[in-house]
DNA sequence: CGAGTACCGTAACGTACGGTACGGTACACC
DNA sequence: GGTGTACCGTACCGTACGTTACGGTACTCG
């Protein structure tokens, strides 16, 4: 959907009641907050549902992507896009948009009709995981990784970086990691990642190559 | 709280109308389905937030405990709890009531005032670490694992275990894993989890001991 | 300058739903 | 048999909110 600046603008404050209350902001606030009509959101967006949709999309498409050294992966490069890849993921998830964002579509996603959850899915872990594969797969090209299914690797990275992170902040659990833990976080997880797929190691999770 | 029979079948109602629709039933709609009367929903549970509280913690607390070994502790033993304990978790997390209840909570656990949230949080993941943690103490304690801090280890686990199978689930995405899938699964984990905190392996995660 | 367009502000409508009231029934206890 | 208790079924009330309608204003275009 094109926006124009003043759509836009609408949109953002939708999803600054959204983050404020904590739930899906009704037609009366957000014409109060965007000091527009109710027949113009109608007008622009159809109807509830489109706004909602609407304001998810137009947050969830900013998610940038990270760029991916396709020349020269040496063990060095392949190592800090991983923790690139990591701190990125990890300041997304923990951020207070992308939060309010999935309880909504999480909210929603039992729905018959309901879109939301599929946006989220799509511009979330589905995103990353269409980002990470293909350094994934180069690594194993340059032979410094070593895997079955890059699925399966990109599945066991989220696991490590992630943890119980997402599902404790999505169920109000306040404690928000820092700056300085996420990036502890990151490394470590790289880390742990070549521990376990690292070509210079043995296969020690006993499914190395046949899973 | 203290349940008669049959205020466990109107919160089984209540679930079972959760599980359907996919949203908080209303109190109509409870009171239809499990035959009883308006009148006596209030005077049971106070009203709907008492309803839908009942109905998680109903839920909540009969998420079964495992039995760990305490004695004779080694490593066939160990591994045995870790896969015993990832597959009962993966087996509840993926469960179409599991699911359901955390919909629920998540959407409602911005909002001021509503305990659902802490509820699931207490019974779902800290009730994991709860008993988790003993058994990697444990272990420790047997020689046959090796970590600095043990809640940094369970978090490792967690996401070895669940990685991103229950965000994806809660977004809506369909593909539920197979009992088949789940076994490995359990089996991965634990052996990944060995690999990277057994103590007859190298400290590859680099944070061995210091974080 | 007149017509059309786009938008704001506000009022109004319909409905869904949480909560309450009340009559009716079955059963226990004296 | 009379009284109290617990519950069902249903009707009712108030409010919140999605949606629609309409008058008023500014700006554009011919």
């Amino acid at each position: 959907m094109e926006l124009t600046e003043r759509q836009g603008e609408v949109l953002d404050a939708a999803l600054a009641l959204l983050k404020e209350k904590g739930e899906a902001p009704t037609m009366n606030a957000v014409a109060e907050r965007a000091s527009c009509s109710k027949e113009t959101l109608y007008k622009w967006f159809g109807g509830r549902d489109g706004l909602l949709t609407a304001t998810v999309q137009r947050q969830a498409a900013q998610v940038r992507a990270l760029p991916v050294p396709d020349r020269g992966l040496d063990a060095e490069a392949l190592q800090a896009s991983l923790v690139a890849f990591a701190r990125n993921w990890l300041r997304t998830i923990t951020g207070e948009t992308s939060v309010a964002l999935n309880r909504l579509a999480i909210g929603e996603a039992g729905i018959e009709g309901r879109g939301l959850g599929r946006i989220v899915l799509d511009n979330g872990p589905r995103a990353m995981q269409g980002r990470l594969e293909p350094l994934l797969a180069a690594g194993r090209e340059a032979g410094l990784l070593d895997f079955a299914d890059s699925e399966d690797a990109f599945r066991v990275f989220f696991g490590l970086v992630v943890r119980d992170t997402q599902i404790r902040l999505l169920l109000g659990d306040g404690e928000r990691p820092t700056e300085a833990e996420i990036d502890s976080r990151a490394v470590q997880a790289a880390a742990q990642f070549f521990a376990l797929f690292g070509a210079d190691h043995r296969g020690a999770d006993g499914r190395r190559r046949n899973t």
